[in-house]
DNA sequence: ATACAGCTTCCATCTGACTGGAAGGTCAAG
DNA sequence: CTTGACCTTCCAGTCAGATGGAAGCTGTAT
């Protein structure tokens, strides 16, 4: 039964062919059927777990965390207990972790209104903006823009015009 | 003026002594005075800025982008609009990162709530493990209604049934 | 005087999560 | 029958962010 193939499932899920393979080197997806040429042969059920895995990702678990969850299967009830403990300590770290998100966007608040008061005519040295600018021109991971979902455009349009 | 030692400004900031000097060699921590003996003298100001780092990461951020954005505030300078865009930019990030974080917790809550009412006794069916590891994956995607419309407005026949 | 904790630099190594590229097989369209 | 888009494996490289260890200095306590 022909469901679908590697790069439909990148396509579906946003998540690179090569990224799929890694995660099935790496257990946490597991390894599909396969087409009579070989070609790895994914059902729909993939998709919902690739899906699942870049969630769970986003709230901070790791890979390796992900894949205990997922390996629940069958496996009775020490991981059952397991898996709820990791969940009660994973909530407790949200909680924390939410927190100082709030309190952070406090200053980082408080450090943009700073910058937006000052004048904008003082903006005409380019030396000043280079020196600021400096270190962000390399800023601006991939990773990071996959987990705040930013828009695409590179942090490289904001510095230094 | 003697302050703090390496040792001391760890402990009081939960980084390792590797780490800040690490840090210092990325030039995320300016480098301190020196007592005449060669060891780094930190002031409290060192204490703050390590803690922010630490809290601006946990939002996210990337050891380079706080570094700029500890730059900016060091200096007081720079009404680059870019600049202020890029940091503008970071605060919606946050909200955003900060909402989706919000909703996963509930939906992460729910199901751990309904995990831990079980009997412990009746832990005993593999089945049971199972769906809660379904459920957890229903926990994290929106977007998986798409591929269980099936019920979709039933998610408690989803998740340990 | 010797032990010991704590500091120094320098350099190597680790982990997590990918990412790239070579070398080659598959298959439908032109 | 070749082109081009996909697919395969395997192995190496990258990047951020540390972490470890060697070799050696400092300063206090027994």
């Amino acid at each position: 039964m022909k469901f679908m193939r590697i790069g439909e499932l990148a396509r579906l899920t946003g998540v690179s062919t090569k990224t799929i393979r890694y995660y099935e080197d790496i257990g946490l997806l597991p390894p599909p059927e396969r087409e009579p040429n070989g070609y790895r042969d994914y059902d729909e059920q993939a998709v919902g777990r690739l899906r699942f895995i870049r969630d769970a990702q986003a709230t901070g678990l790791t890979l390796t965390e992900i894949s205990s969850i997922l390996d629940l299967r069958g496996k009775g009830v020490a991981t059952c207990h397991h898996v709820l403990g990791l969940l009660e300590r994973h909530l407790e770290d949200l909680d924390r972790h939410i927190a100082k998100l709030k309190e952070t966007r406090k200053q980082l608040a408080a450090i943009t209104e700073r910058a937006r008061s000052l004048d904008p005519a003082d903006c005409t040295d380019p030396i000043r903006c280079q020196t600021i600018g400096e270190g962000m021109a390399l800023a601006g991971s991939k990773a990071r823009e996959e987990y705040f979902h930013a828009s695409p455009h590179d942090h490289k349009d904001h510095v230094l015009s």
